[in-house]
DNA sequence: CAGTATCCTGTCCGATACTG
DNA sequence: CAGTATCGGACAGGATACTG
């Protein structure tokens, strides 16, 4: 990790991480989905060092997911909004919240996805868009894409469960 | 993080990262939805340190989404597979596999999602299971649910956008 | 208020050697 | 093959003090 190429640098999943694959980082994605743009608001919500809130949101911002915005000038401020980038990190927290709520929650969710009109809870499930079937095993699998490379076309041809999953 | 308690431990966000907060936990589990079971197909699949893998395998056992399964008895042999718990966690990867093809793979995505049957290429996209509606703001947002603590109620009350998205 | 500058610690991780 | 045992390095993160 770091900086060390972190396996198949191919990989959508592992370049994912690269950008988001530190605990805080995903912790203040959160919190700015929840509103939060100012540094001392992040601060207190998180109850995260300083020095470390800095840290990670420079990153976040460098990373294109975060954008520094000034919002006021007399005395230089600035506030972090999310990007296009960052919105469209969304479903990853909410496939995050259903998994945390359903096994990691014996008391009941404490926070749930709602509409926001009827406030009606929704249960997150992916789909594929277009058809819009659940996109569960063994209907869907992953499949190496167009730009794959020798590496990662060799591992959908030379292992053991090809297209399949663990049974 | 690590035991610290991280912030607001009643966020299933954040109990969710408490057992795959670290970078090789979610690619080990990539690779176990791959279909590898076994010790040595980690460790040449990821290229990591075998001392490192067992830590990480262990952890993913007790955190309940692998089991150990014995394969052999003579020499007595573990394998590695994914419990429900683990199963569950698709969603996840297949979420973070969208959006790092979607933002981080500009000659083309190198992994997709696909139709076992057609193998049509399928675009993960978060919706309500009951309503077919897709995630998406404003139309839904997160808000306390029925086991939220009074910190996180306050959160949704208190805080200078509540409901509302940073624009 | 929004950070920066230091110092320190924990531990994640890498490399290597060894074993039933 | 499936790990365990050690040692060391890098860095995330914590605590604290300071500044425009």
């Amino acid at each position: 990790m770091q900086r060390k190429s972190f396996g198949n640098m191919q990989c959508p999943i592992a370049r994912s991480l690269e950008r988001v694959g530190e605990w805080w980082s995903i912790l203040i994605l959160r919190d700015a989905f929840y509103g939060l743009t100012r540094f001392d608001q992040f601060q207190k919500s998180l109850d995260i060092a300083p020095n470390i809130l800095a840290r990670r949101l420079n990153a976040l911002v460098e990373s294109g997911l975060l954008e520094r915005r000034q919002y006021s000038e007399k005395p230089p401020r600035d506030e972090y909004v999310l990007t296009q980038r960052g919105r469209d990190f969304r479903p990853v927290l909410w496939a995050l919240l259903a998994w945390g709520n359903k096994h990691f929650a014996p008391e009941g969710p404490s926070v749930v996805v709602v509409n926001s009109d009827s406030g009606a809870v929704a249960e997150p499930v992916l789909v594929d868009r277009s058809t819009g079937q659940p996109l569960a095993e063994p209907q869907f699998r992953v499949a190496p894409g167009p730009a794959a490379g020798e590496r990662i076309r060799q591992r959908f041809t030379t292992t053991p469960a090809a297209g399949e999953n663990a049974r």
